[in-house]
DNA sequence: TCACGATTTCACTAAAAACTGAAAATACCG
DNA sequence: CGGTATTTTCAGTTTTTAGTGAAATCGTGA
């Protein structure tokens, strides 16, 4: 007995299939994306069991990723009166959803990068001919371009949906 | 008898080693990352063994990563005369390797993305309501944004260093 | 406080990815 | 051609990462 799906559910499994292994091409764990797929797709917020269930994976699996979601920002807890369990919302405005994954990824891969570029120049700058010299103006270089990268994100970040479009538009016009 | 480096090379090493587990945190093999950074910091175009000795890896290991970092555009194979080696020179100018990663990932990892978004909301243009027209919208949605995105990245990859600071300055001005 | 549903942790296993080393293929030179 | 330096491939191994499932912990209401 195998329930039948409405045609746009099984749209949405094609979706969630495919978007588990995109993820995994850029990095992304391929349950993380499967369930960011999942719930960017949900008509309501969904709980562990349900994710389960649905994916076919184990509770420390759903768990896991469930959370590590909610530490990206991009899925909220919400709980219904009456009921103890966790159910999970991710976000389905675009703009919030590139906005959020921008500020981690600053965070987490720039901002490191940033630091590491900072202490290798530090470490070269009475270097003042030669390999040394350029080795540091390599270092000042990559962490100037990244700081500006930064500010411009930050500036992007802070807007709203709309002001950033008329920007973009007049940039492309 | 262990060779005294000079300083700078010190740092170096430290920045490739350090680049390559930053390297793995977004999903490049360290390997990959590793040989960036060398070549990137390399006074000089290096050949395979040059690699392998520095980083103590395998020829193995050492060639396929040379091979798709040139497969990147990050790299470029230089031959000199009289020597039938393979040398190997990374890019860089920080705005061109900038350049260089957008148009490839637009190409590896957003371009996919808008296919299978596509395919989702023209599976499901029928759906006119309740969750499959919301699934529907939620497909589009993703894929103008992404749309819109890389139209703006063309953009601002067909400029030069120089007009792309300009314009970054005003909309941080 | 006890019982129960839910969440969290974690030792173990499975799967995937990266790396090795040597053999095979290729390119160049006389 | 034949010899040699170089590049490429790939079967096998190691390392890393992801996933499982059950036990431990937590939290709430009776």
């Amino acid at each position: 007995m195998s329930k039948e799906l409405p045609e746009w559910e099984k749209a949405r499994e094609e979706f969630v299939v495919q978007w588990g292994s995109l993820g995994t091409q850029w990095g992304i764990p391929r349950t993380m994306a499967q369930i960011h797929a999942l719930l960017m797709t949900a008509p309501e917020p969904m709980c562990t069991d349900d994710v389960m269930e649905r994916l076919e994976i184990s509770r420390g699996n759903a768990h896991t990723n469930l959370k590590d979601l909610v530490g990206w920002n991009l899925v909220r807890i919400i709980t219904k009166k009456g009921d103890r369990k966790e159910y999970f919302e991710a976000e389905k405005d675009v703009w919030k959803i590139f906005i959020t994954i921008s500020k981690e990824r600053k965070r987490r891969e720039i901002e490191p990068a940033m630091q590491l570029l900072r202490d290798c120049a530090a470490r070269t700058k009475e270097e003042a001919v030669g390999p040394g010299r350029d080795f540091h103006q390599q270092m000042k270089d990559l962490d100037e371009f990244l700081s500006f990268g930064v500010k411009v994100a930050d500036t992007v970040i802070s807007m709203k949906h709309a002001s950033a479009l008329q920007w973009a538009m007049r940039l492309l016009g």
